[in-house]
DNA sequence: TAATAAAATTGTAATATTGCAATATCACGT
DNA sequence: ACGTGATATTGCAATATTACAATTTTATTA
């Protein structure tokens, strides 16, 4: 097949899969840590910190938009990243809650 | 290309990478949780209650285990599985230390 | 308006993942 | 030893993901 079979999973499931998936490669968690250590980041800076081809950044900074997880300021030519807070919170605490919830079932 | 570059980040990034891929699909999550609400859990059952076939969840099995998550029982020719609750503690701070940090690094 | 600079999109190749049928393996009971 | 049941492995097809070159889009500046 190749595709996952996400309909016979809840929606909470889903949930967890679709956040932890998000932060599932490398090249991702390096983005968002980086966009969190400096104020005013844009691609091309993500670009020669990370070290991936251009095309490669901007395919993985929309893999964490659909998400949620950033929020975007225009500011002349230049498109400045930043974490939405709320929005990482919300992914905490749903990843939170999956260990919380397993660990709870795991004692009894 | 179609691999990815793990050799570019730092072992602690693909670390919080590995550990959230394994999360990172419904399956996998819905197989951890059964295991964690069902004591004396097997590969069959799972098979039944997931919905999905038997080499399909073997397969996520071995997955999950990789990360060590996972303890195996046997027991005659049956194969119990439990949550390794100390991998699982030891996952569960790798992700809460990635979101603190994001966190912390966005107050700044 | 033309040149420039930043970032998204498109197209494409390589590889990985997902899922399952068929088969193999392994341990038990007869 | 043979049959049975449980699970792993193999092989394969379909789809997804990763990465990048080339191009397009958009906004700015000369």
């Amino acid at each position: 097949m190749g595709f996952t079979k996400k309909h016979i999973f809840t929606d909470q499931i889903n949930t967890i899969a679709n956040y932890t998936k998000v932060i599932g490669h490398p090249a991702r968690v390096a983005i968002i840590q980086h966009i969190s250590e400096n104020k005013d980041c844009n691609c091309n800076d993500l670009v020669k910190a990370i070290g991936l081809a251009q095309p490669t950044i901007s395919q993985h900074l929309a893999e964490i938009r659909k998400t949620g997880l950033l929020n975007q300021k225009v500011k002349g030519k230049n498109l400045y990243y930043t974490i939405n807070k709320d929005q990482l919170n919300e992914c905490r605490r749903v990843v939170n809650d999956f260990f919380v919830k397993t660990q709870v079932n795991c004692s009894k």
